[in-house]
RNA sequence: GCCUGCAUAGUUAAAUGGAUAUAACAACCCCCUCCUAAGGGGUAGUUACAGGUUCGAUUCCUGUUGCGGGUACCA
């Protein structure tokens, strides 16, 4: 039951305005003892000529209680509903306990389909906190849009294409060793690629050495490109061992290596469309009527550079998958970037660079400055999964709950509250990076959440029999707003994707276990019987489900105890 | 220089133009003979500055200050 659509509908019977109107301006009340639902009067004030308080108070009067409405009263400008709390509560639980599952989700987007590129690691560069941004939201974000109904393809457009290949292959032909590669693959990598830079700067000859085998690599060099494969498949199985840990795993790894003969027919149709410039040796495309600096689409030596993969990969993506919308999960300092990439899209005649979206998000910092690839200045994932978890385990051996699958329990919620981290504020923050922050599980945080299920769920198995709700009972205020929080899932959801911002979810599933901590702080249930018992468990196992379905929407596991 | 983003309790952050600006952390106080204290309750504390639009501004507009990002042959 849709409550605020069947109060619109009978506002609308009895006001001037239409239904649809009146959806948009109901509003919460910001307390709960200002009743469920709030709808403003001041819009109404200059067709009726009367003052807010005024209109509220002859609504309030002409509104007969319902079915679903206990009152309707006016306080200043607005009309407060206060809603049948057993009406409510019997619709909502019923309501989850028979979805279960899929308690949240929608068919909004059905055969519709949503591409989400994220988190897309440069190969033969560690994976470092940074990453986990990409990673966390952009598999949040996949995972919120499915939850709606949509065909979602989770694409890791990996970094395997460029000129700090050339680098690479450069270094390694001077100073690599197979053998140690083969052992390390990233960090010994890493090693020559620092190296490089710091030569580099004294000799500016090896950068023109790198652009040299780079173009190699372009036109096919047998050894270029077998060295190319190589970093690529020793990286990659690095960080396949990271998206299991995360839960994470893509549909398509097609790199920007992937578009390396798309991109000819794509720069010939430019051309024919008369959009490629000469400047300063460059080929370009000027934006400047869009109020955009020009887009370099070709080097001065002919070579392709990011924008000419980008624009080739988005228009392979609308004639391979037909998507209703393309999501980049890529930094804030990339906006430019995108603005331009969709203004040449759009140049060329394509509409579906306005379904391109680049969603973009903070940087992680260190608290003395940016983290440095070449400077070294990193925080490895694994080393802050491996911390959290390490940290995990050795409190729940000292609470001593837990007697078995210590391990199992101890990675989820380790894992689990770096997810949450990245994911607990709007994307566009940056996190400065601290370990003391990072883990510290009290308060809001996902053992937070996951302690409060683990909770419900303990109560669930000593209670034995599963809760039916009874023909009726009193529904008392911690109950009602955990009732009233449980129903508000799917606008969650909703309202994530429509922004994309998985924090709303975070958030939410934060709210949900705080009302139901503070339930199970002030309602005993095991203690109960008959009625009472039926309708506290009915409801606590309602709760387990919703805290369980939305930190799933975060990539986040539940535990059965900790 | 130009473009762009941000500025909210001591700290990190919420808030479709709406009611008394909301949480968490840190501080102080209280609650385990009671379904897991990684919990709950309480006290104290906030919209950078100056204007403007509005019945109403943290939110929209202008200016000021402070901080960040971008500004073609890296991604």
């Amino acid at each position: 039951m849709n409550l605020k659509e069947y109060v619109a509908g009978r506002l609308a019977g009895i006001t001037p305005l239409e239904k649809n109107d009146i959806l948009g301006l109901l509003a919460l009340p910001p307390t709960d003892d200002m009743g469920d639902l709030a709808f403003p009067c001041f819009a109404l004030a200059k067709t009726f000529r009367k003052a807010p308080p005024m209109i509220a108070a002859e609504l309030a009067a002409s509104y007969a209680p319902d079915e679903w409405v206990e009152k309707a009263e006016a306080v200043g400008g607005y009309l407060n509903f206060y809603f049948k709390r057993e009406a409510v509560a019997k619709s909502v639980i019923s309501d989850v306990l028979s979805k279960g599952k899929a308690y949240g989700t929608d068919t909004l987007g059905e055969n519709k389909t949503v591409l989400v590129e994220y988190s897309s690691p440069n190969i033969a560069k560690p994976f470092h906190v940074g990453h986990l941004y990409s990673t966390a939201v952009g598999n949040a974000l996949a995972n919120i849009y499915e939850a709606l109904g949509y065909n979602v393809q989770r694409l890791n457009h990996l970094g395997d294409w460029g000129t700090q290949f050339g680098k690479l292959i450069c270094a390694y032909k001077r100073w690599g060793d197979k053998e140690t590669i083969e052992k390390d693959p990233i960090n010994e990598l890493l090693k020559i690629y620092v190296r490089f830079h710091n030569e580099a700067e004294e000799d500016p000859a090896l950068e023109d050495e790198a652009r040299h085998y780079f173009k190699l690599l372009e036109e096919g060099d047998e050894e270029a490109t077998a060295l190319w494969t190589w970093f690529r498949e020793v990286s990659l199985r690095e960080f396949k061992s990271t998206y299991d840990r995360l839960g994470i795993a893509f549909d398509s790894y097609n790199g920007e290596a992937f578009y390396g003969d798309k991109m000819a027919a794509v720069v010939d149709e430019l051309k024919e469309k008369d959009l490629l410039v000469e400047s300063e040796g460059a080929q370009i495309v000027d934006l400047s009527d869009e109020g955009l600096p020009p887009c370099l689409l070709l080097k001065s030596d002919g070579a392709t550079i990011y924008a000419t993969r980008d624009v080739t990969a988005a228009l392979y993506r609308k004639q391979h998958y037909d998507f209703y919308k393309n999501i980049y999960v890529v930094g804030l300092p990339q906006s430019l970037h995108f603005k331009q990439i969709f203004a040449v899209l759009k140049k060329m005649g394509y509409d579906c660079a306005d379904d391109c979206v680049h969603v973009g998000f903070g940087t992680v910092k260190l608290s003395d400055g940016k983290l440095s690839t070449r400077g070294g200045k990193v925080v490895l994932l694994e080393d802050v999964l491996k911390e959290s978890v390490a940290r995990t385990e050795a409190k729940i051996r000292e609470a001593g709950i837990v007697t078995e699958d210590v391990e199992e329990i101890s990675e989820k919620i380790g894992v689990g509250a770096v997810l949450y981290a990245f994911l607990h504020n709007s994307r566009e923050k940056d996190i400065v990076f601290s370990w003391e922050d990072m883990l510290d599980f009290e308060g809001e945080s996902a053992p937070y959440v996951q302690y409060s299920y683990a909770r419900g769920k303990s109560i669930l198995r000593r209670a034995e029999e599963s809760g039916k709700l009874p023909e009726s009972f009193c529904v008392t205020d911690e109950e009602y707003a955990l009732i009233k929080a449980l129903d508000g899932l799917n606008a969650a959801i909703r309202d994530s994707a429509e922004k994309n911002e998985p924090f709303v979810v975070n958030r939410y599933v934060t709210n949900l276990a705080r009302c139901f901590n503070k339930f199970y702080n002030t309602s005993s249930i095991l203690k109960e019987e008959g009625d009472v018992r039926a309708f506290r468990l009915a409801l606590c196992e309602a709760a387990c489900i919703g805290i369980q379905n939305a930190l799933g929407l975060l990539g986040i596991q539940t535990v059965e105890q900790m």
